[in-house]
DNA sequence: ACAAAATGTTGACATCGCCAACATTTTCTG
DNA sequence: CAGAAAATGTTGGCGATGTCAACATTTTGT
C-alpha cells in the first residue's frame, strides 16, 4: 500500500546519499536519482533540503558526527591523546576518502542557513586536545602550534588518500607519521 | 568576417576556463558556456578535449606549470631551499585556491590518456628538494621525512584557504609556519 | 471539526555532457 | 598542383539534472 508520505524521507535520502557519496564521490550525488530510488517524486527532497548544496552540507555534517565518534576515545587518553587522535583522524580519512574530501571542502562552510552542529563539535574537540598538547609542551597553547599540527594531519591524510605522493617512492609509514605530530 | 576556424580555440578555452575556475570553482566550469563565450558551437570543444574531465585535467596541468614557475627560484636557493619552497608553495595555493584544489583533487590523476607533463615536473622538483633536505639533516633521505614535509605544507595550505581553522582563534602566522617545515 | 503546517506530486524550464552525422578548411602526399 | 586525408567546426538531438510554481494529501494542533 503505497503511502503518500514516506515516513522518513530525510533519513533515507541521507543514508542512500552517503552510500553514493562514499562509493562514487560528491559529484555523482543527484537529488533526483536519490528521490527516484526512494520511490518518491523528483522534487520531494526539496521539502527537506533547500538545495543540493544544503544536502551535501548535511552529509558532511553526518561525516563530522562519525568523526567525532572516532575521536572521542583517543581524545580522552590523557597523555598522548593528541598523537592517538592524529592516528584515529587519519584512519577516518583513509576509510572515508570521498566523505572526508566533502567535509573539508569549503562547500560545508558556505551554507549559513543550514546548521552543521557536529562539525562544530568535532573541530572543537580537535582544537581542545591540540591546544592542551601545545600547552603541555611549553608552547603556552600557541595558536601556531595548533595550526601546525592541524595542517600536518590534514595534509598527511589527503596526500595519502589522493595519491599525490610520487608513485616512484616507497610507501611511507603513514601510521607512524600520523602518530608523531610535529612540535613547534 | 566570421571565420569557420577559430584559430586558437584550445588556448582560448583554457584561458577563459581558468578564469571561471579561479573565480567560481571547478563545479561552475561548463564546456558549453565556454564554447558560447568563444563564439563557437557547443560541441566544438570536444575537438580539443575528449570530455570535461580531460579539460579540467588540462587546467590542472596549466596550474602545475604555474606552480613549477613559482617553485623554480626558491628551489635553487641552496641551503634553506626547502623552507623557501614551502613558503612559495603556500603562497601559490593561497593565491589560487580553486585552482589548487583542482590540482590536488584525484580527478587529475584519473585521466591516463591525457598527459599532464607539468604535474610530473613540478612534483619531481618538490620531491628532489625535500629529499635533499632530509638527506642533509641526517635522515638519509628517508621517505617518511619527505612525506611528512609534503603533507605538512599541503595541509597547512588547505587549512588556510578552506577556512577550516576555528574562527574563534586568532589567525596563525601562516608565513612562519610554511617556512618552518617539520623534521623527523 | 477545522485550520494550519508538513509533506508529496505534476509539469515545466533551463543547463549541461555528449553522441552521430555532416560541413569546411588546412595539410600532406603522389 | 590536385586530390586525399586530417583537423576543425556545425546542427540536431538525447538523457540527466537542479529547481521553480501550482496544486494535492496527510498530519498536527487548537
Amino acid at each position: 500500500m503505497d503511502q503518500y508520505h514516506h515516513g522518513n524521507l530525510r533519513g533515507e535520502l541521507l543514508r542512500a546519499g552517503m552510500e553514493t557519496l562514499e562509493s562514487q564521490g560528491a559529484n555523482r550525488v543527484s537529488l533526483r536519482s536519490l528521490a527516484e530510488a526512494a520511490d518518491v517524486s523528483k522534487t520531494a527532497p526539496y521539502r527537506h533540503f533547500s538545495n543540493k548544496e544544503a544536502f551535501l552540507a548535511a552529509l558532511a555534517d553526518e561525516g563530522y558526527r562519525m568523526l567525532y565518534a572516532a575521536l572521542e576515545g583517543p581524545a580522552n587518553k590523557g597523555p598522548g591523546a593528541a598523537n592517538a587522535m592524529g592516528k584515529a583522524y587519519m584512519e577516518f580519512a583513509t576509510a572515508h576518502p570521498e566523505l572526508y574530501r566533502l567535509m573539508t571542502s569549503p562547500i560545508s562552510r558556505n551554507i549559513p542557513q543550514e546548521p552543521v552542529p557536529w562539525a562544530r563539535k568535532a573541530l572543537l574537540l580537535l582544537k581542545k586536545v591540540l591546544a592542551e598538547r601545545a600547552a603541555a609542551s611549553g608552547e603556552g597553547g600557541s595558536v601556531d602550534s595548533v595550526a601546525a599540527a592541524w595542517g600536518y594531519i590534514h595534509g598527511l591524510s589527503l596526500v595519502r588518500i589522493d595519491g599525490i605522493f610520487p608513485a616512484d617512492m616507497p610507501e611511507p609509514d603513514w601510521d607512524r607519521l600520523a602518530f608523531e605530530l610535529p612540535s613547534f
